[in-house]
Formats: structure tokens, sequence, C-alpha cells
DNA sequence: TTACTGACCTTTT
DNA sequence: AAAAAGGCCAGTA
């Protein structure tokens, strides 16, 4: 039995709001919190189809080699910008250290 | 209904 | 370490 999408999409929604400022999740952590061990692909399509409608903290989502899966010019860098902004440090492979910033939720 | 797609992930070369 | 392969999910044509 296939899960109705509106629960998952809500739910990727739902925690994805829970991400605090400064910390970054990867999709796959997020699509396992969202009950579907799979889904990080449709992570990607949420944030692809309603981060702006639904005002997502998009940009702390980040792939799981704790680098940002946007390719330059195509949102790449404001992404980086925004963590930045927030205090996520990068190093000089780009990549964030996700044992620091990863988020863990409680 | 099938085929293709995307801001992915994990295991295996 | 880096790249390829196979898997997985829902939306769209």
């Amino acid at each position: 039995m296939r899960m109705s999408r509106s629960i998952l999409n809500d739910r990727i929604i739902k925690i994805i709001r829970q991400v605090p400022e400064g910390r970054v999740a990867t999709y796959g952590q997020i699509a396992v919190y969202a009950g579907n061990r799979g889904a990080a692909r449709q992570v990607s399509w949420v944030l692809h189809s309603s981060s702006d409608k639904e005002n997502l903290p998009w940009h702390r989502i980040v792939n799981s080699s704790g680098r940002i899966s946007l390719k330059p010019q195509r949102g790449y860098e404001l992404q980086k910008s925004l963590l930045q902004a927030e205090g996520v440090f990068f190093d000089e492979d780009d990549r964030i250290d996700l044992e620091k910033y990863g988020w863990n939720p409680l």
C-alpha cells in the first residue's frame, strides 16, 4: 500500500521546518524522519516545488557528503552564503562537518 | 500505463 | 579516494 502523497510531503515539510538556524540536515535524514527511508529524492522534489511557497529553510538541506548539491549559477552560491551567514563553516574542500553542524533532533 | 526526471543514498568497483 | 551501479520515491507528460 502506498502512502498518500500529502501525508509524506507534509511530513517532509514539517521536518524541514524543524531544522534550527546554524544547523544542516541531509536529504536522507529528512526522509528517514518522515518515515520513508528511500524518499530522499522526494525530499529534493518537495524543496524544488514548494520551498518558496511553504517558506522553508531550504538552504539548510545538504547531501550526505556534507556538500551543497546545487550547481554553481543554479543557487549554489546563494545557499552557501546563507549558511555562512548562520555561522556554518565550510572547510577547504567546501564541505560541512556534519558531526558538528548536522542537526540532531532530540 | 509506461517512461523519464530530479537540489539523493549506499554499496561496490 | 573516486567513480559507477543499483535502488527508491512521487510528480509529470
